[in-house]
DNA sequence: TTTGACTATTGATCTAGGTCAAACCGATTC
DNA sequence: GAATCGGTTTGACCTAGATCAATAGTCAAA
């Protein structure tokens, strides 16, 4: 079987739109290209996932892609929308665990069990790139590079939760919402996307379940940051950073590619004050 | 290369003691057999794995095993003792991410980097056996279940992280101790030690990092359980879990294998009540 | 353009858990 | 056996953030 043959699908059947699916271009030609693989593959391996094609499925806003307990067979790739995916409690809570955006990846979770362990639901119309599990070992078995690189990948996504569970465990609101709001906006530089003027797919109350705080308390604090001249917001939605360098000054840090980075950067007399004082300090 | 010399060390040189370093028995005759690997190993290639020889290495309680941003080389299994991993906060604050005890993997966060991105401290004398990243990379592009299973372990370790991000996101002090007495308990009882009585070998401190509390509420809580009679406290380590049913139907949950599980088999009402009305309940 | 369903803001109040401080305890060490 | 030390417990108090409740903005459907 050739690198193409593993992995892309060419029969007539598979052009379907069952489930809004159809064949993609091939990822040498995805505007997510350099987004999902291709930071760790070595470089002269690369032509073989040029050639790479995945069926894509389009996913409505507030649909599943999928759902805690289902059969795991494939991973994704956001190539265009917003997502977030949340673990169920039994008794009805539940902790949103991610955002995300173009370019990035789901369903790590059911490698290991065989079964995904969260939910998966878009935040706006999307679509992805299906990538069926089975088939990527196959070809990682035949291109080394492939296989480290998967391997880089759960493993960011550990070290992304970490520090996340340092954000809840240890950040005080104030600066949860500014790591919240630094780290989206990173991600949207890296994708090209301005990093000061951007739109909250999601609501207060899943940046709360986020954050580990309640829907009144992240209002509260985007007001403050409003009212300290540290952010704008139009229509609750609409986010324009007004000063990021104080942002970073203030609660975060040069945030790191991937994932909310808890370094703080900040003198430790700053940390508890309330936001009015921070802006007012610089 | 055999499957033997890809990873075993046979050479008199590595028969060192620098750093306390040992050859270990092949995993065939390990007491931690059956806990690292061998759960998704496909039962017709354990021959492979049987034979395999890992160098260990010593380290003294208190001491470090890989500190944040040393280079990343290997993930180490723990042979024996008690570790825990933390994240630094550059200010100073720091948050326990996990605690690992015979049979668990240290490590996996420095793959994606090739540096680590926490620090793996013992807490008693420990023994770990070093399995360097490269030579296990090597076997596993001949032996395909091997990165299988390294992918499953992987994709274990975050949804470990989701459910304890879940716990720092919306649980009470009082259900994040109950869950965390629980989980220990599930994974002693795994390793044919007392699932009822057990040595807490962390701080209140730690123990308080790890749940987000500080270790006055974990103390706090503790005295709670103990007054309730669902546990009990000797010398400040020794726990004696009284009531496991109760502790579960309370706030736990028949906790499963791997990590901390968030679900709550409860009813609502109780989540809130003090735990003396608790126990009374039952 | 009105209706209705969400979603977000804002104020008033409450409380779980944090903070501060003192006492305690067991294990060393001098 | 006194002194020291790291860890723990316990009490008194305080506060960040939760809770509750009222209001208002937003958007889509009728």
């Amino acid at each position: 079987m050739s690198y193409d043959e593993c992995l892309s699908r060419r029969t007539e059947a598979d052009d379907s739109t069952a489930f809004g699916m159809s064949v993609a271009d091939g990822c040498g030609a995805c505007s997510s290209r350099g987004l999902c693989w291709s930071a760790g593959i070595a470089s002269d391996e690369k032509r073989w996932y040029d050639n790479l094609k995945f069926t894509r499925r389009r996913v409505k806003r507030g649909e599943v892609l999928y759902h805690m307990g289902d059969g795991f067979e494939s991973i994704f790739a956001v190539r265009s929308g917003f997502f977030k995916t949340r673990v169920l409690l039994q008794d009805g809570r539940d902790h949103v665990t991610s955002f995300r955006m173009n370019g990035e990846l789901l369903g790590f979770d059911g490698i290991g069990s065989q079964t995904y362990s969260c939910d998966a639901i878009a935040l706006e119309d999307s679509e992805v790139c299906i990538i069926p599990y089975q088939r990527l070992m196959q070809l990682a078995a035949k291109v080394q590079s492939l296989g480290l690189e998967l391997n880089r990948m759960l493993s960011r996504e550990i070290v992304r939760e970490q520090h996340l569970m340092a954000l809840l465990g240890t950040m005080q609101a104030n600066e949860r919402v500014v790591t919240f709001l630094l780290n989206l906006s990173t991600r949207l530089k890296e994708r090209h996307y301005s990093a000061t003027r951007f739109v909250l797919r999601m609501t207060r109350e899943e940046i709360g379940s986020y954050l580990g705080l309640k829907l009144e308390t992240v209002s509260r604090v985007l007001g403050r940051l409003q009212a300290a001249k540290l952010i704008q917001i139009e229509h609750s939605k609409q986010v324009t950073l007004l000063d990021i360098d104080k942002l970073n000054n203030a609660f975060g840090r040069e945030a790191d590619a991937r994932g909310l980075t808890p370094n703080v950067n900040v003198a430790t007399s700053f940390r508890r004050q309330p936001i009015g004082q921070i802006a007012a300090h610089a």
